[in-house]
DNA sequence: TTAAACTTTCAATAATAATTGAAAGTTTAT
DNA sequence: ATAAACTTTCAATTATTATTGAAAGTTTAA
């Protein structure tokens, strides 16, 4: 397998796996190309590379933007704008841990807590529904704590780096 | 909110994150209509519950067997089929995490291998390819290797209450 | 063996989501 | 102020995925 294979395989696996991480396959395939790619890339490179069109570039970079792994790159003399996505895999994965949770288990556990909180009425099944849905709150609210947990050691990570500075 | 409200907020919320888990709607509220039942449930009871059809009933039940978190019950005196799903929460979790594993995440661990274990021709662009997906793929060893924990702790958990058993 | 009761299959259809492309919008250079 | 270079928006189109429903298949009872 040569580079441009390799290349090839890896933003189209990457693509597909969108999906596990709740984005579409353009956008996965965007962030894959950015993450290989030794400099950052215009809007242009990146249509050209993964044949398609400006409209979708657009609209998926300014996503890739808002979840925070992809950031402009203004490089002097050019018109142009240029992106890079973060090269760190451990934070890439501590964002994309973060922004589903805001997005996707936060409401979860919020409708949870609502259904577990109905007044029993002494019924079997809303025993059954009571119990059940507790469980299930407790059970995404520490999943959902020790995703924060990683993410804030991060934070950790950070503050002991600055203080190093300071020091 | 009364029980019928929660009940339907609890199928529906929890149908919409099928995605979260990898699966499709209908599929997730079968799941969720079985995990608050009091009893088994047969075809109809479901069809008739979540307003689908017997055809799409059939399909998604096959798939949560398939998925190991649905069994058929076998009602004496009764022609019908009906269903239960895993009512333990953790049980349910570590069910879902390892097959997510065994389905998405080890062929793009396999995928990242090949990938990052080709032939180093010297030029950059090949040196960040192999760079970064090598560092993908001990990442996504590690978060695999995390889950694969979790369901080996079920499995000491098995073979002590057998233990106990035994003893 | 037949028929009733039930389940599965799958081609057709419907619903949903992604993508395009061209017009409108913005920024920069002159 | 104008035009060139570039980006964004969004209605229309295309691709993908889910759902239906009726025919075929299976099991059980008599």
């Amino acid at each position: 397998m040569n580079y441009d294979e390799a290349k090839i395989k890896f933003v189209s696996t990457w693509g597909s796996l969108g999906s596990l991480w709740g984005i579409n396959k353009a956008m996965a395939q965007i962030q894959a190309l950015l993450f290989i790619s030794t400099k950052p890339l215009s809007m242009e490179d990146i249509m050209e590379d993964l044949q398609i069109s400006r409209g979708n570039t657009s609209m998926n970079l300014r996503q890739l933007m808002d979840w925070g792994i992809v950031t402009k790159e203004i490089i002097p003399g050019e018109r142009k704008e240029y992106f890079t996505t973060e090269k760190d895999v451990q934070e890439l994965a501590r964002v994309i841990a973060k922004e589903r949770s805001r997005r996707e288990i936060q409401p979860v556990i919020k409708v949870l807590k609502e259904v577990s909180s109905i007044k029993d009425d002494g019924t079997e099944a809303t025993k059954e529904l009571i119990k059940q849905t507790k469980a299930l709150h407790d059970l995404t609210e520490t999943a959902d704590d020790m995703i924060n947990k990683l993410v804030n050691q991060k934070q950790n990570w950070i503050t002991k780096s600055l203080l190093k500075l300071i020091k």
